[in-house]
DNA sequence: CTATGTGCAAATCTTTTGCAGGCTA
DNA sequence: TAGCCTGCAAAAGATTTGCACATAG
């Protein structure tokens, strides 16, 4: 019975992922299913680095190069699937949300989440320089643990 | 008097570059004072990358090692007299304005400037989360060439 | 079968560090 | 003189690339 609803709960992510893949035609390959499960598996929004992804990866014994990681996540990236934050200069952050929306970054653990979009109002922006126009706004709230 | 007059400009630049220093409390070395004037001799606000400092410098003729051009910007940010801005992930941009304010940034060119602050407003922020309180907020505006 | 992906190692790029020697106060 | 700075080269990370092999459609 447990195995029963664990073995559903696998497959149920599986299908999520795959599904994600096809909504951007990719072709699921193991490793690419892999990381969809990992990263839209349980239908929420994740902010993942490489690195990380490559570890959690690793912990749920999926074989994957960690260059491959670094691929695909550009790939996803490049389909529309994600979308890549940059808050730390040293890692790249990159986001399952693809709308625009303002984060919170925990500076002690590097940590990065959503912030919710509703309860940001900008009333006005700078004057945009003649010639050139907004490709996309980026708010980025710093956080400090008290 | 053309080479008077730009005399002049020189020693003004170098005064200016050395009382920044010395309002951080930090030692004028040949180095540093160099750098300075890049950064604030004109009196006017700057956003450079260690790479493009050092470009400045060699153009000028001053002999300083692009590491100690890193570790100088650095020293600086150290010392409140610039602040880092993340907007690439591949490079980091040091800028000579302190305060908290946006930024443009032309995707073409990867060039950081300034956006005025007045013409900024934000209406409301998304609560912080219980524990926390807010470093900073950083606003980058990314423009594309249209 | 054929075009796409992937693995691995090596390359690249930015930034930091260690240490011997130089320069400021 | 004493200690802080700098230069240089080497190290350290993060990310990309090249190429032979594997695999999905």
């Amino acid at each position: 019975m447990m195995a029963e609803a664990e073995t559903q709960g696998v497959t149920a992510s599986r299908a999520r992922g795959i599904a994600w893949l096809g909504r951007a035609g990719l072709r699921p390959t193991r490793q690419r299913v892999a990381l969809a499960v990992l990263l839209v598996g349980d239908g929420c929004n994740r902010h993942v680095t490489a690195e990380g992804l490559y570890a959690d990866a690793q912990r749920r014994g999926d074989k994957v190069a960690l260059a491959t990681v670094y691929n695909t996540l550009r790939a996803f990236c490049d389909a529309g699937l994600m979308q890549e934050v940059t808050v730390d200069g040293t890692r790249s952050y990159f986001d399952t949300r693809t709308d625009q929306h303002p984060h919170f970054y925990w500076e002690d653990t590097s940590e990065l989440t959503d912030a919710p979009v509703s309860e940001l109002e900008i009333s006005r922006l700078p004057a945009v320089p003649a010639g050139a126009e907004i490709a996309r706004v980026d708010v980025v709230i710093r956080l400090r643990r008290r």
